[in-house]
DNA sequence: CGAATATTTGAGGGCTATCAAACTGGGTGG
DNA sequence: CCACCCAGTTTGATAGCCCTCAAATATTCG
């Protein structure tokens, strides 16, 4: 299931990329490596359940990553959908303990391990890895209270719009398009909707000009989607 | 509308009772307040607008702070409900610029006010407050993660009954009190519910054994309101 | 005591989850 | 090359949940 790879050097090409890792310098992100190991996982496999001692926070070098928490019986939600240059459980540095969410690899992924123990020692050497985790940790929180405050008033028309909004790439006066880099199923879990609910958002939307076609999406007018 | 205070006693005490100076020692404690001031704003005063240039962060003194997001006409939607002890806006030390979000008094309130530039500029001489604020913003995020996934996986009635079991006290055989430390209306805010949908939620856990009188909360049977 | 503020209750409607079924596209093996 | 299969997606029907508006009732505070 997970298997253990050798760091090679396009491994460490993907790890430099890792949000964690920018604004590092070089003997900073070597000892950060150090504490890490990079491994893979196929589709489904779940990286850890809510409740397991937890140590190690992880970064996402290919493929996706579902976090979840479950409910008494059988429901789930989904709280954070984790792409290549994201990590995720780093709070647990110093909010330790157990794992507080599932992680769950929703494609073939390659990780990067960090071993959270390590990774503690090095703060009091290295202050400026402290001040990188603090960065993750900012952009995360408000990232998820945009979230939240999107679920609490935006409609399912509403959060499309935005998402296409903010991952499109303009190509005209006003026109744009984007290609999902995930199935739809991933984007409604992100979105925090069913997939039916999803499809039927896109298909309202398509009286505002947003043409769906698999994974990619064209915007006609970008002023009147902003209007929704 | 807000006065500035002299730094009595009585606040020096309450300051250090704030989460985040908690595990701090004498001297880290001295130099972080040092960057500090106690202001006072009374209820529905505006501390800061989303967007506007963020130079300071907060930590709850007394009284209750709203952080809440405008879409673009009219509507809002609160983020978090912070309480004495908490902070807030302590993000932008790293992910800094303007507030992603505003925030209003709920009350008559006590704040402490940090300059973030001047505690950025202690993080490099007192490592373990940059420890501190990591712990701070772990918490939060993991606190908002938990919001964001109850939001999406529970009714009305079931996060009240969460919000009763995470916060009553034990007081005899499976019965169980509460006491409000604000007005419904806040407590709605808190869980994303308009105010109506509280007041029907209390009375559906009405027959599963609550009973609620202005701000009292009685639970005749922890497991049954553990069942919801 | 009285005005302002909270809370409750009722009626109605919009939104989205759920279930079930039809449909799509691409890959498989014959 | 084609029939088949499968996972992902779409569509339809239904129901539950919660928001909104409006009005009645409690509470709080000065």
């Amino acid at each position: 299931m997970n298997r253990m790879l050798m760091p090679s050097s396009r491994e460490r090409a993907l790890l430099s990329r890792a949000g964690i890792f920018s604004e590092l310098d070089g003997s900073e992100a070597e000892a950060l490596r150090a504490c890490s190991t990079v491994m893979a996982s196929g589709s489904h496999d779940i990286l850890f359940q809510e409740g397991e001692p937890a140590a190690y926070f992880y970064s996402v070098l290919e493929g996706y990553v579902r976090l979840f928490r479950l409910n008494g019986e059988g429901r789930e939600a989904d709280i954070r959908i984790c792409e290549p240059g994201d990590s995720f459980a780093e709070c647990l540095i110093q909010a330790g303990g157990t794992y507080r969410y599932g992680a769950q690899s929703m494609d073939n992924t390659v990780l990067a391990r960090f071993h959270i123990g390590k990774v503690r020692t090095l703060l009091a050497q290295h202050p400026r890895i402290g001040t990188a985790i603090m960065r993750s940790l900012s952009m995360h929180l408000l990232a998820t209270m945009e979230c939240l405050a999107n679920d609490r008033m935006q409609t399912a028309p509403q959060r499309v719009a935005h998402y296409i909004l903010s991952h499109c790439v303009e190509e005209g006066p006003a026109t744009a398009s984007l290609r999902l880099p995930f199935p739809k199923n991933l984007l409604a879990r992100k979105l925090g909707l069913a997939p039916e609910a999803l499809s039927r958002a896109f298909s309202t939307l398509k009286s505002a000009g947003v043409t769906v076609r698999g994974r990619s999406i064209a915007v006609n007018d970008v002023n009147t989607l902003r209007r929704i």
